[in-house]
DNA sequence: GCGGATCAC
DNA sequence: TATGGTGATCCGC
């Protein structure tokens, strides 16, 4: 059966569910809907991966095992014990149901009935009652009602949210001057304030989950640990409303991780647990059991990841505030492939982007139009931009342009991606441009560039190749000194003159969309130049 | 860089 | 009747 499909219990809170029951009840209900089918599809990818992984597994010799374990041991974990920091003490809280809480705090009736925030088509939370039926947050509230048909479903504040996690931020600045928060968990460092205060962490931590209670009336749980992986995993065990507080030392990391399911590693989602699975991983310790099994079958970063995991090491800190990396905005609707119905949904979603871009002040390099079929099967198209991205007319006209060309097929979601961000006051030194001054910087090129390509840039903007042809035809580094500059989009160079006009036709051939623009610019840069 | 997938909340 | 939205990362190409 589809993993998507199957109940899956590893949520607080819903041990005693009767897991065959809840199981039959979800799959009679989506079987045969397109959903249903799809899971199927990529139920069936899945497994083709999973063959591959057994076979590889299969391949491995006792004396090839016995040497990767020696190689695992030596290079990489006793560098990492070496450096590995049992000083810090890490908190973190994560709020108990918190949508539903504080839809219960607001409105009392709904205190002990099975409850959960969302509608029909999706539940972002459930209360303890509703999750005793096997209801839970990522569920279709229709479905949930099968399970539970006495549920009631209120729709969701987000205002109030914020509101209330606010709040509880404010309340943390005392034991962490920088606490890591989001909507409904934080992580503190309390190094600093044990220190100062000379209080027992568990003294610590029943103060700050008290101090949250009396204020806001809502219950947290609380895990502790040397780095976050130990105190996130530490939280889970013990919800709701308790804590849990792990020793900062091997011994207890160890004794605490080893028999927990791989599923408790934050990062370890379905589709990972059931490849381990596979290959007879199943707890945490199994990790450390079979990790030349791992070495051997996983990629590099997967397997540093995951035995790191099962050692406990981690970062102490969670990077902070880091610059974001891109923005989106998508739309769920009734399917369709109607021109003027889908024009007016990619309108409504640039717009929304267009002003997130301007209250931030960034400008994009990079635009991703994600389509959702009516059978549920996505795609992803981009281009990215040699010149920046920030007006809503751009946004538009690109993500049109991307969409047209999937047409004709049914259409269940639109969504509109922006990266490669870069802050406008920095877009001036970072070498790239507005569409104008990109234009105007084309035709300055005039004297160094053939007549034929220099009629190009003046009627084209552009679009650039890909990192990933560049890099095709990079390889030989030390020509780079008498390579061209690609008239088009100015980044791409070679100096193989057959390459660098296949290039600059490529980039000509998948700009049409600026080309109006390109012209009126030209108009405009030009006169004064006279 | 692009596209498909996975994951968390 | 009906299965979300946002942000990030990894892998293969």
């Amino acid at each position: 059966m589809a993993t998507g499909l199957r109940f899956n219990p590893h949520k607080a809170g819903l041990n005693s569910v009767n897991e065959e029951e809840a199981t039959r009840i979800i799959l009679e209900t989506s079987k045969g809907t397109e959903f249903y089918k799809n899971e199927e599809r990529k139920e069936k990818i899945l497994e083709r991966r999973i063959k591959e992984v057994v076979e590889l597994a299969g391949t491995l010799s006792d004396e090839e095992r016995k040497r990767l374990e020696k190689l695992i041991d030596e290079q990489f974990i006793a560098p990492w014990e070496k450096e590995r920091d049992f000083s810090r003490t890490i908190v973190h809280l994560d709020m108990d149901a918190f949508f539903a809480s504080v839809e219960e705090l607001d409105q009392p009736q709904l205190k002990n009935i099975p409850m959960a925030v969302g509608s029909t088509s999706m539940l972002s939370t459930a209360n303890y009652e509703a999750r005793k039926y096997g209801v839970r947050s990522a569920m279709p509230g229709f479905i949930a009602l099968k399970l539970c048909p006495k549920l009631t479903i209120v729709p969701p504040r987000f205002h109030r949210y914020c509101e209330i996690s606010n709040q509880i931020s404010s309340l943390l600045f005392e034991f962490d001057a920088h606490p890591h928060m989001s909507m409904d968990e934080a992580y503190l460092d309390i190094t600093e304030y044990l220190r100062n205060q000379d209080k027992r962490i568990e003294e610590v931590i029943t103060e700050i989950r008290h101090k949250i209670y009396d204020n806001t009336g809502l219950t947290c749980s609380a895990g502790v640990g040397c780095n976050t992986l130990i105190a996130k995993i530490a939280t889970d065990l013990n919800k709701p409303d308790g804590q849990t507080i792990v020793q900062p030392d091997m011994i207890s990391i160890r004794k605490f991780l080893d028999s927990l399911s791989v599923r408790k590693i934050p990062g370890v989602g379905k589709v990972t647990e059931k490849l381990l699975s596979s290959l007879n991983i199943v707890s945490i310790r199994d990790i450390i059991v079979y990790r030349s099994v791992l070495f051997h079958c996983m990629k590099r970063k997967m397997f540093e990841f995951l035995l790191q995991s099962a050692l406990g090491i981690a970062p102490c800190y969670i990077s902070d505030s880091e610059s974001r990396k891109g923005m989106s905005r998508e739309r769920t609707f009734k399917p369709t492939s109607s021109l003027e119905e889908l024009r007016s949904i990619c309108e409504s979603v640039s717009e929304l982007l267009a002003s997130d871009l301007r209250a931030e002040d960034l400008q994009a390099k990079t635009l991703t139009v994600k389509i959702k079929c009516s059978d549920f099967s996505a795609r992803t198209r981009a281009v990215t931009t040699c010149f920046l991205i920030y007006r809503y007319e751009q946004i538009l006209e690109t993500s049109w342009k991307l969409l047209v060309k999937e047409m004709p097929i049914e259409i269940r979601l639109l969504g509109i991606r922006l990266s490669g961000l870069v802050s406008r006051s920095e877009s001036l030194s970072c070498g790239k441009n507005c569409l104008e001054e990109f234009i105007s910087n084309s035709l300055k090129l005039k004297e160094n560039i053939s007549n034929d390509i220099y009629e190009q840039v003046q009627e084209f903007g552009c679009i650039t190749g890909t990192e990933y042809e560049k890099r095709e035809t990079n390889t030989n580094q030390s020509e780079m000194s008498h390579t061209n500059v690609c008239p088009i989009c100015l980044h791409f160079r070679s100096s193989n003159a057959a390459l660098l006009e296949r290039h600059a036709n490529y980039c000509i051939e998948r700009q049409e969309h600026f080309m109006e623009k390109a012209m009126n610019a030209k108009v405009k840069l030009k006169k004064p130049r006279r």
